[in-house]
DNA sequence: CACTCAACTTGACACTGACAAGATTGCCTC
DNA sequence: GAGGCAATCTTGTCAGTGTCAAGTTGAGTG
């Protein structure tokens, strides 16, 4: 395992590496998996080392601080949420993929709103949600707002709303009973429909 | 100085070293303070403790563990949730009430969804929680389906995906710029009424 | 080869949650 | 009123954590 990269890595005594390789990413996965299991919480940057097999300050160089982490993972998220959200027709569809996000990514998902945790000022954060903010504006332009005069703004509140809400319960094991052994992406669909009625 | 609260280090028959009166309610109101400031994780104990002017464990024997005084925290919140919930006529007045509770308890309503921090089986706590939901649940059914065939479950999750999110997305500073200066409440009710829509 | 610099380690400090055992006090009973 | 009991609170301690400072390694560059 630790011999994917055997010329520039192998160490002799210790059996460990200096260079670990990919440390960046390998925390981040750690990271997600933790996140994942445990919530943001109960992250321990210690534990995250000793999965990696590297010394407990490692991590500090990659990520300065526990919210250093934490920013990086709620900026990844963000990215990616954007990258979805893009490949949306309409803003059903968006709300679809944001849910899907959400429980695809339930580690990045968790951390992305947890303001308290992150370095809010950070560049590389504010950037990327400004990504994912354009790309949902989008697509609630792209909703015809045909025989429904709603301002377009409230339409893109409602429609976040909707869909943040739906995910967040359903993560947090809110929704068991009514969604009952239905597929959630389906009842949101459901739940959409509702608030953008096709003027019928 | 020692005439009403005398210092924490002396033991006269008039103060309170041991016997705080009300430790339990104090360390409550605190860590709701502290919960609102910073968040649930930044949560500290001895910080509480200190706070109160009692030792750094006295915690413990009201509240076993962390997990034992956020559980706490999580069955008082569904508790005021369910008796605001209850004075409810209809349904989109029990999605403003809900907006009302999280911007009013923001502590509480952050705890109330965090499951990882919570001891989810407590007895205290699901009782509570029962409580809320029984009282959405009438709700729901308290909305006239005129016109609109919808299951009132899945009006019901509609209802609480959109009140939810709207209050998540509000509490986490995600709103600013949609909302502007309007009033929070107003603005959901709108949102409730496109859900909704009263034919008209 | 010497230099440099990023990646990683070692060591230390203050802080935290949790547990155990002792101290104090209100209250209940006689 | 005296004695005892149980709840309440304290003191002491331990392992674990985040973070900082300083040292070590190794890979690339001139």
């Amino acid at each position: 395992m630790s011999s994917s990269k055997p010329s520039a890595t192998e160490k002799g005594p210790s059996g460990r590496p200096y260079h670990h390789g990919d440390l960046r990413r390998a925390i981040l996965t750690a990271a997600l998996d933790a996140i994942a299991a445990d919530g943001p919480s109960g992250l321990s940057l210690r534990d995250l080392a000793r999965r990696a097999g590297v010394s407990h300050a490692a991590p500090a160089h990659h990520f300065k601080d526990r919210a250093g982490l934490l920013t990086a993972i709620a900026a990844e998220g963000f990215g990616l949420l954007a990258t979805t959200l893009r490949a949306a027709t309409d803003l059903e569809e968006a709300g679809v993929r944001y849910v899907r996000f959400a429980r695809e990514h339930p580690a990045h998902f968790q951390v992305m709103f947890a303001p308290e945790l992150l370095r809010t000022g950070d560049l590389e954060l504010t950037t990327a949600r400004a990504l994912a903010s354009d790309a949902l504006r989008e697509a609630v332009t792209a909703v015809p707002p045909e025989g429904r005069g709603t301002d377009p703004r409230l339409a893109g509140v409602a429609a976040w709303s909707l869909a943040h809400g739906f995910a967040t319960l359903l993560l947090g094991h809110n929704l068991e009973d009514p969604v009952g052994g239905q597929d959630p992406e389906e009842v949101f669909r459901k739940l959409a429909r509702m608030l953008f009625r096709h003027s019928g």
